[in-house]
DNA sequence: CGTGCGTGTTACTAGCGGTAACCTGAGTCT
DNA sequence: AGACTCAGGTTACCGCTAGTAACACGCACG
């Protein structure tokens, strides 16, 4: 009877934290990162004391928040990847699934790649070097594996594979980022400079007439 | 008269505030991007609304850090840029000058990266995508600049430049943070791993024997 | 009946960014 | 001399935040 009651309240529970999440959700939708805690738990119709007990801190309930959005599109981009194509084919429908993603959503983006970063709370460790979103980390190692579990290298493959994962990645990140703020050309052909560039036309381009060469 | 006076006081007030921005960088680089405004008027011997009359407010005194560091490592960059050797020799010596700048300071590199970004003062403005570090924008537009004007790579060359110039600084700056947090091999091997990148050695690669290809 | 226990609230602390109001001393005009 | 201006500085405050302690209701169990 101990086990049944505790699996109840634990069901009970769990509801209450999906719910929660789901308030938070609408609040960060609508304000961006700058949500308060204040601001989720009245949307959630409680007080803070419960979203404490809860999540721990703001960091906690920020980072189940985070996973939520970030298993999503995970698991989007690990279709995009896995599908049956070319492998320039699959690496454009990757990076266009990122960019329709942020393009999408870019209030969810953002939380996802500042997740409030502040707070006082004495942290005064050196963890500079994690403090990078939890996002771009997981994607960089997710397309780490694939890389290195698809990919002849030769030596010192795994490795090449890490730094490329978290290269290309960065790569999507940032120029996403731009082409989100001044949506300089289509998405279309945004992804297709990107591949371009990771197909080796810098390499290839010649030097312009009279310039020193670059 | 009137002139020399105004000039003298001018003269005191940029003394003044780079004696605050020296005093401010200290705390930074001590305390990392949550430096307080009270911590760095208490270094500085003085008291916050100084601080507020010299630079607005904690934007403007970010900005104008930022600014310094922000030109210093630029002008390494553009250093390296400039060196006279083969493309790929300057590609790689770039790297490697930002990745040794980030290494030798990472609290002022973190700082860089992400500017205070909370805030609550009351600025719901849907500034999404213009949120990256300013740092990483000017690199990204520098860089673009430089491949623009020489490289030749057909119609289209001017925004195949910036997709790149972005993209290529998102790569180094992902790239570098994992490898500042985790150290998985020297300076020298990421540099060249990155160039590799770079020279088109992802689509060259084959695919590895029994697998789907990638 | 009372005793826990989970669920929720109110009321608070400590610290933040930012500001209004005041003080102070040096130079200037009459 | 004495009043007047004005830069430079301080105290004391506001409104906000994250986080917490302490108290109150409802409901099962012995």
């Amino acid at each position: 009877m101990d086990t049944t009651q505790r699996t109840e309240q634990q069901r009970s529970a769990d509801r209450r934290r999906r719910e929660l999440l789901e308030a938070a959700d609408r609040v960060v939708l609508r304000d961006g990162p700058q949500a308060s805690m204040n601001a989720i738990a009245a949307e959630a119709g409680i007080t803070k004391p419960i979203l404490y007990r809860h999540f721990g801190d703001k960091g906690g309930l920020y980072a189940a928040l985070a996973m939520r959005h970030t298993d999503a599109l995970l698991a989007s981009l690990r279709a995009a990847l896995d599908a049956p194509a070319e492998r320039r084919e699959r690496v454009e429908a990757t990076l266009d699934t990122y960019l329709a993603a942020i393009e999408a959503r870019p209030q969810v983006y953002r939380f996802l790649m500042h997740p409030s970063e502040g707070g006082q709370g004495g942290d005064h460790g050196f963890d500079v070097g994690k403090h990078s979103a939890p996002l771009l980390r997981r994607m960089g190692e997710e397309l780490a594996q694939v890389i290195e579990e698809r990919l002849d290298l030769g030596p010192g493959t795994q490795q090449l594979a890490r730094v490329w994962g978290h290269g290309i990645v960065g790569m999507m990140h940032a120029a996403g980022d731009w082409w989100l703020g001044e949506r300089p050309c289509s998405r279309a052909e945004l992804v297709r400079s990107l591949a371009d560039l990771l197909w080796g036309r810098l390499a290839a381009a010649g030097d312009k007439v009279g310039g020193p060469g670059f």
